[in-house]
RNA sequence: GGGCUCGUAGUCUAGUGGUUAUGAUACCGCCCUUACAAGGCGGUGGUCACCGGUUCAAAUCCGGUCGGGCCCA
């Protein structure tokens, strides 16, 4: 009997022991850009899906004679690590020196890459894990430093006093790609502006009010234009405005535009070159007047209460209104000035569509996600962040001249923040000099990934990367930041492949979540069913779609790993101790019809693979191993071995070995236990190489065994009918077909199906009856 | 509101113009004296979401409607 564990556990073994995987570079060579997963968070299902989809084609293009650079990486920098950090250790910011709590980031971060590597490791990953890069480490901080300053060279990267995405949680500044839409139910508020009424979700705004909107076609307000009004309460007078974007339909169809209550505040603020009125600052409403250092809810409650006492307000409705909120922590983002680094990218929009055509996209249409982002795009990317585990910026400042100094190459990685060195200006020679405070947004560094990758390697010269894998999710994140790095750094697309995956949901469909409570672990799954069925089940979708976890998809995998190890039992049994030869002519009709089919299976496979559409490969190769060689050809030569016992015996090994090592990339443990069941002294089938298409082995034959398949099919349903075992006796049978082929061909079934007088008779349908 | 995507037996799924729509799973029936009952054979089960169009011919192409998912406003 087989016990998957064991099984499992000791090529686990066998691959680290013998290093299996090791990457040297030779002629052919293939690179994957590995997602780093965050040390945040567990190997959760849905990384076990997709995981194995890079790993499928490193072991498939390995046995196609490449020489795989599969590395290792996991993010373990910025907030996720932080607020992991915080709470596990029970340290913040505040109870901590900075550098004890970059200590203790490390550390933690250290430790748990340690156990999830061997988590990772477990689903079969044929990764360099004793190798791995990490994103907080001085390696990959100070390449991150030294291409941040290649683009201050370049005049790329620029720090402005600009409005910016502020997180009034995490209190930091925050880029267009860490925002997220949510529904939220507000007030809208019609406040009576002494003469036009306007309506507003951000009353607390009012006093940051620098001019009325209205819609230039609504007739309410035509005559209104260009004149000014007198703001509520404040007194000030700001003028009535018209421009297209403003929806006639919400409200009164007047608004206010107020420095900065949204994104379209901003945008018309920009658009008609206002002044600002600042009264949110550092997080708090502060206008001098009415509203003293007040948060957001309770400066809009005073305002409401206030413009209620005086009169101004009309109505107050209740409704439910898009706002955009920080991904991390759900709070609605501000828009504030303040001083940012940022990487310019707003002008280059054209060349990074050219270079989203250049790269081959998996499935096709997910570039058109990456283009809609492009285009969509409204701000640079802004990459400060007021954190502080992550990517310092390698910069100072000048408190005398107000110049900015900049880190020398040679001295990086270097963090500002704890740097002792004496340094000076150079500009007005002053040593009094400031650090910059803030940390790189994480994408800053995870963006150069492929760099990253081959430069700790020294493989640059096998930049770019021939694929990158990764969730769709992260397309207008990881893969769009990538893309830009790679044009601004090298005018070079990252990787010539990005294959796309989908999300994993559970078995009706719904996203899993610890609050629904629908989480399913993989180390669950792999007790349950084995981690090549966990694997098979990955196999079983098409580019990019999403799945849900089938249990009969585990099923059908785990039957698949217990077939194929009772199948070569049976070889055991008919070879019955005789050795495999070489077979030059190839005699046996059946095995003719086997080698012609299985020729036709490694070409289909192959071509599939070679696509990435792993589904259509796999799924191939099931229906031969299953239908093909178990229900026809093992059961056809199991009671007829002695006709050609010699072929029989050595034709059946060839395809059986070949089966194993087409399923070798999917079910690699399996695959390994019985390759080396065949072959005592062979290494890993991971490095053996993958079956070759031959047209030698497609016989003429193959239509004429169809046929005669066709027949057994009929003889079979008889025998069910009759409620008769497929062993049962019969004594004399009438066949109506192809009075030739049956006659050739009936010594196949008459054994096999336990016949002794065969009648036929020549007709165009087959049809079978017992006499 | 815009974009992308999906809708095929109870469930999941293949199928981008051509016999009777693929397979899995579930269910039912039959079959263990020699690989595997986690097996084999057979069977029940489908207005291919809906409406319209193109065509000799549509699950497939086109337009629209409805419903789900994702992304972006």
């Amino acid at each position: 009997m087989l016990d998957l564990k064991s099984m499992e556990d000791k090529w686990r073994d066998y691959w680290g022991e013998n290093n299996v995987f090791k990457f040297t570079k030779g002629e052919k060579n293939f690179s994957i850009d590995t997602p780093p997963p965050t040390v945040s968070g567990k190997m959760h299902l849905g990384h076990a899906y997709s995981y194995p989809h890079q790993d499928f084609i490193a072991r498939y293009k390995r046995m196609k004679g490449f020489n795989v650079f599969y590395p290792w990486g996991f993010d373990d920098n910025g907030l996720p690590t932080e607020r992991y950090v915080e709470k596990i250790k029970n340290v913040t910011i505040d109870n901590t020196s900075l550098a004890e709590y970059i200590r203790i980031c490390r550390e933690v971060s250290k430790e748990a890459e340690k156990a999830l590597a061997k988590t990772w490791y477990s689903i079969g990953l044929s990764a360099s894990f004793n190798d791995y890069i990490d994103t907080s480490s001085d390696f990959s901080i100070g390449m991150s430093q030294k291409l941040f300053l290649d683009l201050i060279k370049m005049e790329r990267a620029y720090r402005a006093e600009a409005p910016s995405i502020r997180c009034p949680t995490c209190k930091t500044a925050i880029s267009q790609i860490e925002m997220k839409d949510s529904i939220v139910d507000t007030n809208l508020v019609y406040i009576n502006f002494n003469g036009i009424e306007i309506a507003t979700t951000r009353p607390e705004m009012l006093g940051a009010c620098v001019a009325i909107f209205v819609n230039p076609d609504d007739d309410r307000y035509k005559d209104k234009i260009g004149k000014t009004i007198r703001i509520p309460i404040y007194n000030n007078e700001v003028k009535i405005m018209s421009d297209e974007s403003v929806d006639k339909d919400f409200g009164t169809g007047a608004e206010m535009l107020c420095t900065f209550g949204d994104q379209n505040d901003l945008e018309l603020w920009r658009k008609y070159n206002m002044p600002p009125r600042i009264i949110l600052k550092n997080d708090r409403i502060n206008d001098d007047e009415f509203l003293n250092n007040l948060s957001i809810k309770e400066g809009r409650k005073k305002i409401v209460e206030d413009l209620t006492g005086k009169g101004y307000i009309i109505k107050i409705e209740r409704i439910k209104h898009s706002v955009n909120t920080h991904e991390r922590c759900g709070t609605p983002v501000e828009i504030g000035i303040s001083k940012q680094w940022y990487i310019k990218d707003l002008d280059i929009k054209d060349e990074l569509i050219k270079f989203g055509d250049e790269i081959q996209w998996i499935p096709e249409y997910m570039k058109t996600r990456y283009n809609n982002w492009v285009y969509g795009l409204r701000w640079d990317w802004c990459i400060s962040r007021q954190r502080y585990f992550g990517v310092p910026f390698p910069v100072w400042y000048c408190n005398n001249c107000g110049g900015t100094i900049f880190a020398d190459e040679k001295e990086l990685p270097v963090d500002p923040r704890l740097d002792k060195k004496k340094r000076v200006c150079k500009e007005c020679k002053s040593s009094d000099i400031e650090p910059e405070k803030d940390v790189m947004d994480t994408w800053a560094t995870s963006s150069l990934s492929p760099t990253l990758y081959l430069t700790k390697e020294n493989l640059m010269e096998m930049y770019p990367m021939d694929v990158r894998f990764q969730g769709h999710d992260i397309i207008t994140s990881w893969a769009f930041t990538t893309i830009l790095r790679s044009y601004l750094h090298y005018k070079k697309i990252p990787w010539k492949k990005i294959s796309i995956s989908g999300n994993v949901y559970d078995p009706f469909g719904q996203k899993m979540s610890k609050s629904k409570g629908n989480i399913i672990e993989p180390g669950d799954v792999i007790d349950t069913y084995g981690t090549d069925a966990l694997r098979y089940w990955g196999s079983t979708t098409m580019p990019g779609e999403n799945i849900k976890l089938r249990e009969q998809d585990l099923i059908r995998g785990k039957k698949t790993v217990i077939k194929l190890y009772n199948s070569l039992n049976l070889l055991k049994i008919i070879s019955d101790g005789n050795p495999r030869e070489t077979i030059n002519t190839v005699e046996s009709p059946v095995n003719r019809w086997i080698l012609s089919k299985m020729e036709r299976t490694i070409r289909d496979v192959t071509d599939y693979m070679d696509s990435y559409e792993i589904m259509k490969a796999r799924s191939n190769l099931d229906k031969f191993f299953w239908n093909n060689f178990c229900d026809n050809y093992l059961e056809m030569i199991k009671n007829d071995v002695e006709k050609y016992k010699k072929e029989n015996v050595s034709i059946s090994m060839l395809v059986m070995e070949n089966i194993i090592k087409m399923y070798a990339p999917i079910m690699p443990f399996i695959a390994e236990e019985l390759y080396h069941d065949i072959n005592k002294d062979a290494g890993s089938v991971a490095l053996e190489k993958y079956p070759e298409f031959s047209e030698d082995y497609i016989f003429i034959e193959v239509d004429d065994v169809d046929y005669i398949i066709s027949v057994i099919d009929k003889i079979r349903n008889m025998k069910s009918k009759l409620k008769l075992s497929m062993a049962a006796e019969i004594e004399n049978i009438t066949i109506f077909g192809r009075e030739n082929l049956i006659k050739k061909y009936s010594y196949v079934f008459e054994n096999m199906m336990h016949i002794k007088n065969i009648e036929i008779i020549e007709n165009e349908e087959i049809k079978v009856e017992k006499n």
